[in-house]
DNA sequence: ACTATACATCGATATATGTCTATATCTGAT
DNA sequence: ATCAGATATAGACATATATCGATGTATAGT
């Protein structure tokens, strides 16, 4: 409560809003499974890798696989389109780069 | 589970032992107060910045703040040292070199 | 030794998350 | 219209997490 020494904080602290931005950008990363699917995709680059792809080399469920990959997309970090019946996903390097410019700020 | 088209994926796919240690570090940072927390703690430079003075502006009580920093900590992202009954938390930025790292190796 | 303050730990609780099986939906081909 | 394959959703379950109040521990001062 009491301050023992004033430390003088740079202004512009992270404000909730920001974090909690950040911080569902990072929970989209804090699994490994999802980090490792994540990386495969990106790994595909633009062309993209078709979902069907990705269950196997993960070692989980189809609908395992498919809530990951719902998670990814919701938080931006891939994107999907479908061709046919299957349905092909690619990493959207913009929202990546929130991560690395804040990483990078930090470092 | 068959291959519509053959996509190359290049060499070296993030290993599950890897994965797991990135995403303990992501998942450090999963959460807003979390977030803002190491935000305080890295504003304050190598000098560091008093324990008793973040229970305050993330609004949580101190038991909670306490969790949190051991998370951070934990995680490998801060470090504290004690001065008499105070306890001071400051960032380590190297931790972030192995995330950045990483982040920069495929695009 | 006693007291006050700072911080950590414990136990409880509500909510979120990862995973599965079963089922539904969508698409293309017959 | 029917069928088969690909993907998504629903429901269930176990585990993890964020939070709190209560309590424990450590340190400094009187």
């Amino acid at each position: 409560m009491t301050t023992p020494k004033i430390i003088a904080l740079r202004k512009g602290p992270l404000l909730e809003k920001n974090a909690t931005a950040l911080a569902a950008i990072f929970g989209a990363l804090s699994d490994p499974v999802r980090l490792r699917l994540f990386d495969l995709v990106r790994r595909a680059g633009a062309a993209g890798v078709c979902s069907c792809d990705l269950t196997e080399p993960l070692d989980r469920s189809q609908p395992t696989i498919s809530h990951h990959l719902k998670v990814l997309r919701e938080a931006g970090l891939v994107e999907s389109r479908r061709d046919g019946t299957w349905i092909w996903y690619s990493a959207t390097p913009e929202v990546f780069a929130v991560v690395t410019n804040y990483l990078s700020s930090v470092s």
